[in-house]
DNA sequence: AGTTTTCATCGTCTATCGACGATAGACGAT
DNA sequence: ATCGTCTATCGTCGATAGACGATGAAAACT
């Protein structure tokens, strides 16, 4: 697995950070991200096809992926591009495992 | 027929993991819980005194966290006892973990 | 030309979130 | 018994999420 630069990334703010959280808090985006995982085709069409939603309710879903920050986004010609950015995500993963060491971390927890 | 069939190697199901992400997708929530790490003592007063918020508010966000399964709860005498769960918090962060890598895994990155 | 395909956006609807004040219950202290 | 404190819940409000259909624009294909 390569390793993703990640300069900065656990600066983020906790308003940037909750909303990349928000931004994963839906089971059918999770779903879209698993369709865009492993370097797939990514347009809006074939997320559509597998998830049952109406096109306009995924292109709103991809959207609010994409103004996160974990989506990439290329208008190409016809059929747009949509493709994740392992970067982002690595960096959400790491600010979650980092929350979840800071408040776990000390304390001999004396209840 | 599921509409998401989701293989999933985390025990979550993802509507559980997009829900106990939905707790953490507030930045209110995000500092209670860090208020809550380190064992502190974590009665609602505290919190409430370090949040600027109204205390029916913040008894509101402990609420979503304790229905996400994140926080425990013990009503003790008068004043409640709120304390993170580990474990649960641990499991959130792997899952996220889980997720990315499923996404990044295989990205051939050619486009 | 016209047609089809794909996508984003608009408008609208309902349900929920997030905030607050007010209130009631439980407890300790006086 | 009464007062004060702490907490949870209720009611309400505006704002937002999430869903859909309809529409328009741009590219590709007759």
């Amino acid at each position: 697995m390569k390793t993703f630069p990640l300069p900065q990334n656990c600066a983020a703010s906790a308003e940037d950070v909750a909303q990349k959280l928000a931004a994963l808090s839906h089971p059918a985006r999770l779903a879209i991200l698993r369709r865009l995982g492993g370097g797939r085709s990514c347009c809006c069409k074939e997320v559509v096809e597998h998830l049952d939603l109406a096109q306009s309710t995924v292109s709103q879903h991809l959207k609010i992926l994409v103004e996160a920050g974990l989506v990439r986004y290329a208008p190409e010609r016809q059929r747009s591009r949509y493709q994740i950015d392992p970067a982002a995500l690595a960096a959400v993963s790491a600010s979650v495992s980092a929350l979840v060491e800071s408040c776990c971390a000390d304390e001999g927890a004396d209840i």
